[in-house]
DNA sequence: TATTTATGTTGACACTGTAAACATTTAGTA
DNA sequence: TACTAAATGTTTACAGTGTCAACATAAATA
């Protein structure tokens, strides 16, 4: 066992990544990232200057690979346009993503980081990961002009968040018996959206951009 | 100063509330509380089995005015069809709520409780608010059965909170000189978003109901 | 080789959520 | 009304947290 780590930051972020992905931001420790890297409780201190610029590392992390798997699906060593069903799989990739790694998206787009500007890289990540998405859009469809392009991206994007929200919270409602029907079920809604999913993109997704 | 409170459970509601919202969920302890409402650091514990319950509480009274801040636009005392206007205006008091009260919304919406079967008012309050939400549909426009109203309402929802989701966004980011023209800029989006707020609810949400 | 710098450890501090033991007030019953 | 049980408050204590200061060692540089 070597004094120095040599590879002590990024082993740092990978440890954050998988302790925050398996139990929450909220729940895990400087220590226990520390201890899970085998170094000393405060040995992160000399490559982070708060609990916070770790978790940015590991939010700037997760902006690199959702760009990643979208920039997959729309190809970009091309610059055709694209059509309607990879447009929607660019849109699935990004779902899949903030779902399969639902608490590396809360450190993304939660509370926990205030403010981007004090993190670089994670600022450039995110900025990044828009530019993705806007292109997507822009390889699927003819449009005016760029403001046009943002404003379409933006209701898409909106709608996406939206559904990961949403996903979260159906994890937390009751299967209520649907007898007396004084109350409504958006977990039923939300489990029938998920089970059709592909249509139920579709014809959103579409709505959106030609509205 | 007399040894019993008399009120303390909805006092510390209302403490946690206020500083909630002051400071963020994350930044606030039970001892503030307890400080605020001048008890012992451990009085909390009389009324609120943890940190996570007294939250709850304050999840639960989010939902309660949010659902209010939506009746009084589409006015419960009546049951004939609102204008396309009035059920914009629902929408836009969904919004005005969750940005007015940004971090109780978090509360409400985010990972602070895990899951509110274990917090029956609370699971109440969010069915009811729903509830509302869907309600304001039926009485926009016709549609086949329940489930129809329910696919529209998720539609909705997960655009309106999508639109919360990136107003805390737009706050983290950077005002980013356009010339360069490297990367693309979500805050601008987001901003004329907001400020032709109306004209862009109107496109958006028609679009989803007919989608 | 000598010295500065980078990177690690140990120990300490104030603060946190929460449990246990104890005190006081209120409610209920004889 | 007197006595007891329950509800509601306080004090004390503990383990875990983020972070700082002081110290130790390895690596880089002169």
């Amino acid at each position: 066992m070597k004094y120095h780590h040599g590879n002590l930051r990024s082993e740092l972020i990978r440890c954050a990544c998988t302790l925050c992905e398996e139990h929450g931001h909220d729940k895990i420790s400087l220590r226990g990232i520390a201890k899970e890297a085998n170094v000393s409780q405060t040995a992160p201190y000399r490559h982070f200057e708060t609990k916070e610029s770790l978790l940015a590392a590991v939010a700037a992390h997760g902006f690199v690979e959702m760009q990643k798997s979208i920039d997959k699906i729309i190809d970009l060593s091309k610059t055709n346009k694209i059509s309607k069903k990879t447009l929607i799989d660019a849109m699935l990739a990004y779902l899949d993503f903030a779902i399969s790694n639902n608490n590396i998206y809360e450190v993304m787009f939660g509370t926990v980081i205030k403010d981007f500007r004090n993190f670089p890289d994670l600022h450039n990540a995110a900025l990044e990961a828009y530019s993705s998405l806007k292109l997507s859009i822009k390889r699927y469809i003819k449009l005016k002009n760029d403001q046009e392009y943002d404003e379409k991206c933006v209701k898409i994007w909106a709608f996406l968040h939206g559904l990961v929200g949403l996903n979260k919270i159906e994890q937390k409602l009751e299967d209520v018996p649907t007898t007396d029907g004084s109350y409504d079920m958006p977990i039923d809604a939300l489990r029938a959206a998920k089970n059709n999913l592909v249509p139920f993109m579709n014809s959103s997704i579409d709505a959106l951009i030609k509205s």
